[in-house]
DNA sequence: AATTTTTATTGACCGCGGTCATTTTTCAGT
DNA sequence: ACTGAAAAATGACCGCGGTCAATAAAAATT
């Protein structure tokens, strides 16, 4: 069995990302466009799409690269201490997360994958996520009452509501951060009797 | 001031409404075409446009409107006196926002507004489920160290997390109502000490 | 009843994502 | 080097959402 895959390939794959990499720096993620980048890159359209399924598959990679290179951070950190800690620790992947609207909607769609054969990218995060955040979860001043993984799980359902919040005009005079706190709090020290 | 609005207009949008109906429920949502509606409406596409700012925004209607039937019903139910009762009280609503990944993504799209101005029926019904679940949150027996309103929104958000999970390859074997209960046991029914 | 103004409708047209039969390039076997 | 098969690239084409100047219909003004 010989080279399945030819050095042109590569190169020309290669020569695509870059030139999205390039549009999107200059015009953000909204605002690319397919034609855009193969004119840039000197192919032809239907070359994009004998590289990537659709639009989405490159999104997925160029977002998801991101979001790596983030949690690449966030790994190194030690565990937070205090909520106010976490919330710190969370900030920048949110940050990045709402940078853009349609951002935030390429990150939902494909959070999950229908198959599991075509798990992307960003949906690797959302595990990766956490794994990331159970071993925080042990720290002696939070509940134990249930698994780090839950409550992993848990926090990650509150960053997702509060991003949402974020492009919401009835909620958007708060930050981003502020917004989180609270609900955090209030899942991961839960103060009274039931 | 006399009439605004013609009868002439009233007569149209209903007809392109009913049309949309009838396509959704032999094809359902995503399948939907503006061509086939206005084709079945017997209008131009063009004024199709007139009466809706886009595809979504005559979807925002249908699906909000669904979501207020069911809300209607849920309305009428006591309290819910456990957690189970509780799951069992957003079932219905929770089939409905997951009968296609299509309808989940416009009401996540739609959830929250931009603009105050342009708040549309799917964000409206989110601050009614909200006011629907809080009365709820001051039962006795769950916890009572976080406002009704917090303990609304949380669910929200462990529903919308249980929800997104329902597309995905790697979750979907369990049902959607057993994968929201023990987050919300976590959630209102904190038991250990931190 | 005729004229002007406002409102609703029309359909040709555009932008852009995505497809596919055809052509070009690369590589393996001789 | 030559040849046939496999892989890659091409660009005309399609589907469908959305636009807009032109037209028709209704209401207001005279």
């Amino acid at each position: 069995m010989t080279t399945a895959v030819q050095a042109r390939t590569l190169k020309t794959r290669a020569r695509l990302t870059e030139a999205a990499r390039d549009v999107i720096s200059e015009t953000g993620y909204a605002a690319m466009r397919v034609e855009e980048v193969v004119r840039r890159a000197g192919v032809a359209k239907g070359t994009f799409f004998a590289h990537f399924r659709d639009k989405d598959a490159l999104m997925d990679q160029l977002i998801g690269e991101r979001i790596n290179a983030i949690m690449d951070d966030m790994e190194q950190l030690p565990p937070p201490s205090s909520i106010p800690a976490l919330v710190n620790a969370l900030t920048p992947l949110m940050r990045f997360m709402t940078c853009e609207r349609y951002v935030f909607e390429i990150i939902l769609r494909h959070s999950g994958a229908a198959e599991k054969k075509e798990v992307g990218p960003i949906a690797m995060t959302f595990g990766r996520f956490i794994e990331i955040l159970s071993p925080w979860m042990k720290t002696s001043h939070l509940r134990q009452d249930g698994s780090p993984g839950m409550l992993a799980e848990g926090v990650q359902a509150f960053m997702i509501n509060a991003m949402a919040l974020s492009f919401c005009a009835l909620h958007n005079d708060t930050p981003l951060e502020g917004r989180l706190q609270p609900y955090l709090e209030l899942w991961l020290l839960p103060q009274g009797k039931n």
